[in-house]
DNA sequence: AAAAAAAAATGACCGTGGTCATAAATGACT
DNA sequence: AGTCATTTATGACCACGGTCATTTTTTTTT
């Protein structure tokens, strides 16, 4: 059966063709017609690989799967919250890089999630990771804290999320870090002192 | 000047309108015509109003800005901690009496907000009447903490949101109640143990 | 009260996302 | 190779959000 190769090749192709296109022009300004246009398609075609437009997105944020675990396993030394630190720091970089696609993909892939348990997502996936990370910690000893690791990580993402969402279009990678830092120390020790 | 007050008037009864019109069929499901038309005015009209259909979501959100001061008022009794979590446990029900509806609200509110500094926004108003709740707090002796009132609020006011947004179609009040619980006892105490 | 100016309403019109009946392509079977 | 079944591609078509030149209404000026 050559079908199936032949179907991810399309596939594959409509994605590279979009992201380059709404890297270019931002996603507003690209239309579906332009993309199949560029890839030798009719319009109709793309509904076949892609329910809507904004779907896209999804794919969009899963092509970075890859380079974020990559980054995840980068960080192995050190203090746990300075190694989360660095890692979340490098994950704003990549952010920046093209904020503004991003940022719609951060919003819809929320959209995408809420509503449906779906453990595919990209958001969960980056959760799940995290929450490895800390159980690892917690088992040889980095971290030791009485709440579930889950929990914690939902805790660090969220606001992780939380600080890339409200960045003005102005804000720095300087200024977002500190952002992030003060809430991490919130977390971290706790809001009420003991 | 008798055109400003019937200016007022037409927005509101257009916003009536559509709210209407969205918790009984869903905001998908409403098109800007039908609204105009159940209002007796021509379509063009809607967007001499409002520039975009999602803007309605903002104004949606806005009309429960008095409710939501008036809950944030009604918590004083009792430790801040409690206070604040029967305070969002009250939002938590409110939101869950439209939620479908309200979710495209909350989301388009964050989109709107983030991006630009705009301190009229929901999501802001929101986040700053806990802000001054806290300051209040630590002003009196009920709440002691090395930490700035606004991160904190910050902090506190992204987690209930993320608790909304991760809301499955099938959730009910107490799991989230109790979802929320758990995030805020992760950062009541800190991550780390001293 | 008439004329001029300003503001607001209108609906024909357009672009784009998305649908769907039909056509083309592919693979299985004889 | 020829027939049939199934999958995939196609583009005319539709619905809806949004625009804008024009008309209608309201306010100001004389």
């Amino acid at each position: 059966m050559l079908r199936e190769p032949r179907k991810k090749k399309t596939k594959e192709l409509i994605v590279r063709t979009a992201i380059q296109l709404f890297k270019e022009k931002g996603y507003e300004n690209v239309t579906v017609e332009e993309i199949t246009q560029l890839c030798g398609i009719a319009k109709g075609t793309f509904f076949n690989y892609f329910p809507k437009k904004e779907h896209m997105l999804l794919y969009v944020g899963s092509s970075y799967n890859d380079l974020l675990n990559e980054i995840v396993r980068k960080h192995r030394e050190g203090p746990l919250k300075d190694r989360l630190m660095e890692l979340f720091h490098d994950f704003l970089r990549l952010y920046l890089k093209h904020a503004e696609l991003l940022r719609l993909v951060l919003i819809e892939s929320i959209q995408s999630t809420s509503g449906s348990t779906d453990d595919t997502s990209n958001l969960t996936l980056f959760q799940q990771s995290i929450r490895q990370l800390l159980e690892e910690a917690k088992d040889n000893g980095s971290l030791r804290s009485r709440h579930d690791a889950s929990d914690c990580a939902i805790v660090l993402v969220s606001l992780f999320y939380q600080t890339l969402l409200s960045a003005s279009a102005d804000a720095d990678e300087h200024k977002l870090t500190a952002d992030l830092q003060k809430k991490f120390d919130v977390i971290w020790d706790g809001i009420a002192d003991a």
